[in-house]
DNA sequence: CAGTATCCAGCTAGATACTG
DNA sequence: CAGTATCTAGCTGGATACTG
């Protein structure tokens, strides 16, 4: 039996990573989460019918017209690592032509509201942010 | 007088931006959000004496040793970056030699919590991920 | 539909040297 | 101390063409 449990284990976990620090793993895992898409693609399928939050299974087609601007590469590039670190999970149908589609897995939908904030963050903030630059901009002339 | 409250400007802005989209501005700055550096900077210069989400003054030399790896040039062209952008207060003192401490803004506080759940985020599951790459990688050997 | 493969322009960011 | 300036290797990501 373990002596440990799970919610323990997470404590100590966040205890002994440090993204501070140059050399922690976690470190590079956020420079992989600090990404335009990592954040929109997770934003898209954590955006359920029921409202945020709630996993929304979505096709490549379909992430690929709502992000709009994002290269086949990207997308499939972006996809990959999400699946890679178990954040999402592909799904082939074999029917003809071949569907595939993308979900958030539980590990991705904890992430989702955090991502959700920073997309919320910048289109709340937007006007905020564009007066303070004309500010600091028109001053440095 | 007004007609509209600043709760409901607020409102309005966040419909109006939407970061899906590839034209929009607030694409733009969610980029510049999704940023490695500015995730640590804004996270260091929140995490007051009083805990997370107090602003905590520092100097350069402060950041600088903190976020373990960064070149001098990241570090003062994201701090630029975010002066720019209205999250954070540049103060030169007239010391000998000179003393500059950085410090968050309201806008800047208003965006702590969020990167510092990004961070946060990465650490508390780093094992998950980890353990989900090395599944992941075996599987397509 | 859902990719893969390749090429390459351009930007990024590190290293290095210098300064008020 | 807190930068600025310069150079450049190399990585990123877009464009393009092809496929099961």
């Amino acid at each position: 039996m373990a002596t440990t449990t799970a919610a323990q284990r997470k404590a100590r976990a966040k205890a002994e990573y440090d993204a501070f620090l140059a050399v922690c793993p976690s470190r590079k895992l956020l420079d992989r989460l600090s990404d335009k898409w990592v954040t929109l693609i997770l934003c898209a399928l954590g955006s359920g019918p029921g409202g945020a939050g709630e996993p929304r299974p979505m096709r490549y087609s379909e992430l690929s017209r709502l992000l709009a601007g994002v290269s086949q590469k990207m997308l499939t590039q972006t996809l990959r690592s999400l699946e890679r670190d178990g954040l999402v999970t592909r799904t082939v149908t074999p029917t003809v032509p071949v569907t595939v589609s993308y979900e958030l897995t539980a590990l991705g939908v904890s992430l989702h509201g955090t991502v959700r904030a920073l997309k919320g963050w910048a289109e709340t903030h937007m006007d905020d942010v564009l007066a303070h630059r004309e500010t600091y901009d028109t001053g440095e002339a």
